[in-house]
DNA sequence: CTCCATAAGAAACAGTATGTCTCTAATGGA
DNA sequence: TCCATTAGAGACATACTGTTTCTTATGGAG
């Protein structure tokens, strides 16, 4: 702390400086806030060596998001989804999961990544993409688990596949906090298993056939 | 436009020159770039002229949004929604209201009012206060319909009653475009019917019991 | 038709952020 | 121990904010 006291940092120790004093800046005076100026201010470096790493304060933070969701989350999403005994409780492990994603980062940062990337939508696609295609991925798991099982699930269209990651953004994204036990387990039970164990009943609608799994 | 030509506008057609700039601007620019020095040079006005009227260029750009969407529907939602003589079809007139709404507004903006939302924690139960209280009382004035004339709907439950909504959105935002005819009549058949209509089927799966309409 | 309160529009201000470019000196591996 | 790498300080022009001051066009009241 004296006056001519020289530390230099470099390397990791300085990245990690720097995702603190952004994540600190995010928390306390919101994302819109985060500015190069400030995270350089705090993290006590200069702006220079931030504009050498990011472009924008937007390739910071989705560094930081990637960074804590994967440690938080301890593995890749698909390798941890497994078979545990029926859909019901499959799904609820989904959503289980997902949750520790959204714990880890925050709605604020999740809506700040929604909204850039509507404003850039050169990186629409790639990230959606990315999104989609893992997403995909896991519901042919689960739904694979059950038909092995021989449970009747319904021919599942393209739309009820993204059907529980719709939901959960919805409601992550709608409340601003991540979704609780009950609220889980009623989206799955009110809405996720009716969907894909829906029996066609009335007379006068077309189920209107769509691909499957 | 000679040089000493002077013809200064004032009230609504001040106002209206300020909506078409502004428009302009988010269209061409992007949100991101609607700044009150870049609508007062478009519009071909001052920078104080804005900053009396509005505090923020989201305070204008929510002007805009509920003076386009209304002009777009020509009157309140709830009091377009009729009953039309199914669920089925009842839903997808719904459906059709909302679509003109996102088409009239377009995905940008919608985007940049749920980021700024986020953004500034005061101003979130005021706005989703009001849509929340207005999507209920739509829901059940349809679901009354299909009670009235008869037809047997699964007692339904908080999370179901906003199904059509957080669908909708979740549509519009994901793909950054309004929904087509083919794709809204999919959600209602693959989704939202399955969910009103569910029978109990398993033996395993607790309906789990909650607040009818 | 004239007067004049109202409000448009121009301009200046300090403060903050951007993006780029210097320069120096600390750091740590060869 | 040397030296390439890179942290960190600072300068620069540009842009946006939020506010204030001033001039003057406008249109309704009389």
């Amino acid at each position: 702390m004296a006056a001519g006291t020289t530390s230099r940092r470099r390397g990791d120790r300085l990245i990690e400086s720097i995702y603190d004093a952004a994540i600190e800046i995010i928390r306390d005076e919101g994302y819109s806030n985060l500015t190069f100026l400030r995270v350089a201010r705090v993290a006590r470096t200069g702006r220079a060596v931030l504009y050498r790493r990011w472009a924008t304060p937007f390739d910071l933070t989705r560094e930081i998001m990637e960074h804590t969701s994967a440690q938080a989350l301890g593995g890749d999403l698909i390798d941890l989804v497994a078979d545990t005994g029926s859909l019901r409780t499959d799904l609820l492990h989904l959503m289980d999961l997902y949750q520790t994603i959204f714990t880890s980062t925050g709605p604020e940062i999740m809506n700040a990544m929604l909204f850039e990337m509507s404003q850039n939508n050169a990186r629409i696609p790639v990230i959606k993409g990315d999104i989609a295609f893992r997403n995909a991925a896991i519901m042919e798991k689960i739904l694979g688990y059950a038909a092995a099982r021989g449970e009747s699930v319904t021919p599942v269209t393209d739309i009820a596949m993204t059907l529980p990651f719709d939901l959960m953004r919805a409601n992550f994204l709608w409340n601003q906090r991540p979704l609780d036990e009950d609220l889980r387990q009623r989206l799955v039970d009110e809405i996720l298993l009716p969907v894909y164990t829906a029996r066609p009943v009335s007379e006068d609608q077309p189920p209107h056939g769509a691909p499957g799994a």
